[in-house]
DNA sequence: ACAAGTCTTGAGAACGCTCTCAAAATGCGT
DNA sequence: ACGCATTTTGAGAGCGTTCTCAAGACTTGT
C-alpha cells in the first residue's frame, strides 16, 4: 500500500498514537500498568502502521535478546552433510526448538562449532559475545562438555543439557533411554525371545550407558542372560555392521538385537540379509531413533522414537521462562516411545537350542 | 581466565590501544586507511581483550544486519515433521546456508511462514520488520509467489529465488532440472529401455515443467514417445502411488520410471512390487533428491543428486557480494548428478512386445 | 618552501529501543 | 475535602556500534 517506506519505528507509534515512546514500549511488552483505553489506541496505531519492534535494538537497550542458540558440532554435521547421511537429529531439534521460540517470541539460530578442539572457547565464545543469547541449548554429546558447560555458566548464560543428568550448572534433560530399552527388551522377551543382544553406543555418551542399564534390567526381570550379547559401535552404520557380526558370530542362537541407532541397525539389518537369515522370522530388531530412513527398509524397522522435538521444545521453554523461580536442577524428561513395524516378530520355534 | 567480566566492548579496545573508537571499527572491518604498526597494535589488543562486536550494535549503527534468512512453508514443515517424513531439502538447504554465511561473518535465519493464507504478507513483513535481513533465500514454490517476490522488492531486500528463472526482481537460481531430467532419460535410453515413463511434480512448480522438457526431449532425441507415460504428483507418497499405478496399468510395456521425487519412487517401488515386478530386472527406476531414505531400499535407487546445499551456498554469496554490481537477471545455475545405484538395469529381453 | 592535495585519525551524532526515575493523575480513608 | 498511597504517564539517559564530517599529519609538484 504504501511506497518505500521507511522502518516504522516506536516513534512513528507514539506520535501517531499520541503518547509518549515509553508507553508504546509498554503496550508492546504487555507492561502492567496501562490504562486500557489508551493501551486499546496504542493497540490500534501499531496495527494501522505496522509497527514490528526490531530485535537489534531490543537486544541493544534491553536485558533480551530473544535468541535461543542450539550448538552443534562443525565436523560431525559436515561429515552427514558431505556423505548424504540423514540429519534427522538436527532437523528435529531444529523444528522443536524454532516452532516453540515463535511461539513465545524468540527466534533460534543454529551454530557450528569445533567442539572437540581446544577451539571451543573460542568459537563458542564468539558465538556468545556476537549474539549474546538468552539461552543456549547442549545437545549429546555437548551437554557433558566441560568446556562448553563451564564457559556458559561463567558468563551466567542459562542453557539446557540434553541427554544428561549429572547435576551442575543447566538445566538436565533426558529422553527416557533407560525406560525406552527397558521397553524395547521387554517387548522383545514376550514375543519368546531369548538371547536379546544389544549394539550400544559410544561410552562417551551419558545415554548409551542409560540403554545398557535399561536393557540389563529388562533382561533380569525376564530371567534372561546378558552375558557376552552386548556390542557397542559409535552410532555410524560401519561400526554397525562390525557389531552385528561379533555378535552374530559369537552367539549363533541370538534372535533379536537392540540397535542404539537406526544406521547401526541398518547396518545389522544388512548383516543378518549377508547371513541368510530373514527379519524378522530369524531374527528380530529394534533400532532407536526412528528417522525417517526405517520405514522404507525392507522390513520396515521396528523403532524407539526419541522425541527429540518435543524434548528441545521442552528446553526451550523452560529457557524462556528462567525468570520464574530456578529450576533446581531437577531433571526434566521426556518419554520416548515404540513405534511397531515389521521387523519384530517371535523368535523361530527350532532356532534356539538355547538350554543346550 | 576472567571472572564474570562484563562484555568486552568496542571501547574497552579503543583504550586498551590507546586509539579511538573509529580506529578500532575501521580495524574489525576491514577499513582501508590505518597505518599497519596501528592495525596491529589494534589487532593485539582485540586478540588480548576477546573482542567480538555485537550483532545487535551492528546492526543498529551500521546499514548491515549480517543476517541471511531463509523462508519455509510452516505447513508442510510441520507436516513433514509430524509424519516423520524426511525434510532433508530443509536440511540440505540450511547446512549450505549456514556454512556459507559464518564464512563470510553472517548468519543464517530460518522463517517459518503461513505462505498460503493472506497471511504472508503480515508474516513475512513482521519477521523482515524485526530481523532486517541483508538478503533472503526463496525455494520452491515460494521462488515465485507474487506476494512475497513483490514485498521483498518493495523493500529493497536483495532475495534469491531458488528453482526459478524468470526474469523479476531478485536473484534466480536453477539447478538444472531440465538436464538433470534430461541425463536420467538418456542413460536409461542407453541401457536400452524404449518406453519411460515420468511421473512430474505438481505443475505450480516450474521445475516439474522443466523435467518434463528435459524428458522430452532426451526421448525425441532418442527417437522414443513420451505419450501417455507422463502422470503428475505432488512430490508426496500417496500421489507417487497413484500414479504408479495408473501408469502401469496404461503401459504394461513400461520398463522404467523417473520419479520427481524420492517419495514418488519409494512409492512407485512398492506399486511395482505389488505388481510382482523386480526392480530393477523387470522396472527400473530414477528418483529425484536423492535424499537420505534411497539408500536403504531394497534396492538401493539410483537418484539424481539435487545440488541444494550447493544452490543455497552460491545464493548467500550472491546476496552477500550484492553491492559490487548487480547481478543483471542472469540466472545462475548450479547442475545436478546422477548418483548410480541398483534400480537400473537393462530392460527384460522379452518383455516388450513393443512394436506390437 | 608553499599551496594543494592525500592519507590517517578522531569527535559527535545517530540508530531504535528499554531502563530508571520523577511527575502527574487517580483512588481511598477519614 | 485533605493527605497519603497507588497507579499511570513521560522525560532522558544509555546500550555498542557505524556514520558523517572535520581536523591533523604527510606527500607531492613546482
Amino acid at each position: 500500500m504504501a511506497r518505500v517506506r521507511k522502518t516504522v519505528t516506536i516513534r512513528d507509534v507514539a506520535e501517531d498514537a499520541d503518547v509518549s515512546l515509553q508507553t508504546v514500549s509498554r503496550v508492546v511488552n504487555g507492561g502492567p500498568n496501562v490504562r486500557p483505553q489508551l493501551r486499546d489506541k496504542v493497540r490500534a496505531s501499531i496495527e494501522r502502521l505496522g509497527y514490528v519492534p526490531s530485535l537489534a535494538a531490543q537486544r541493544m537497550s534491553g536485558s533480551r535478546s530473544y535468541i535461543i542458540l542450539a550448538i552443534n558440532d562443525r565436523e560431525r554435521t559436515l561429515a552427514d552433510w558431505r556423505e548424504r547421511r540423514g540429519t534427522d537429529w538436527v532437523d528435529q531439534m531444529l523444528l522443536g526448538g524454532i516452532l516453540t521460540c515463535s511461539k513465545h517470541g524468540y527466534r533460534m539460530m543454529v551454530e557450528l562449532i569445533d567442539t572437540h578442539s581446544d577451539h571451543v572457547e573460542r568459537e563458542l565464545g564468539a558465538a556468545l559475545s556476537a549474539l549474546q543469547p538468552d539461552g543456549v541449548i547442549l545437545t549429546p554429546p555437548h551437554s557433558e562438555n566441560r568446556l562448553i558447560t563451564e564457559l556458559l555458566s561463567a558468563r551466567a548464560i542459562p542453557f539446557a543439557r540434553i541427554g544428561s543428568d549429572v547435576a551442575g550448572p543447566g538445566i538436565p534433560m533426558t529422553m527416557g533411554d533407560e525406560g525406552a530399552a527397558h521397553l524395547a527388551t521387554t517387548r522383545l522377551a514376550e514375543l519368546g525371545h531369548r538371547r536379546i543382544a544389544m549394539i550400544a553406543g559410544p561410552s562417551q555418551y551419558s545415554l548409551s550407558g542409560w540403554r545398557i542399564e535399561g536393557w540389563k534390567r529388562a533382561l533380569a526381570e525376564a530371567g534372561l542372560p546378558h552375558e557376552g550379547l552386548l556390542e557397542a559401535g559409535d552410532f555410524g552404520y560401519e561400526s554397525g555392521t562390525r557389531a552385528a557380526r561379533a555378535l552374530l558370530a559369537r552367539n549363533p542362537d541370538c534372535t533379536a538385537i537392540i540397535a542404539s541407532s537406526d544406521q547401526m541397525a541398518l547396518a545389522a539389518l544388512e548383516v543378518a540379509r549377508d547371513r541368510g537369515l530373514v527379519v524378522p522370522r530369524d531374527l528380530s530388531l529394534i533400532s532407536f531413533d526412528n528417522t525417517p530412513i526405517v520405514r522404507f527398509t525392507q522390513p520396515p524397522l521396528t523403532a524407539i522414537d526419541q522425541p527429540i522435538a518435543e524434548t528441545v521444545s521442552r528446553a526451550v521453554e523452560q529457557l524462556i521462562a528462567r525468570d520464574e523461580g530456578d529450576n533446581g536442577g531437577q531433571v526434566i524428561e521426556v518419554a520416548a516411545g515404540l513405534v511397531e513395524r515389521s521387523s519384530t516378530a517371535p523368535p523361530p520355534p527350532v532356532s534356539a537350542p538355547a538350554r543346550a
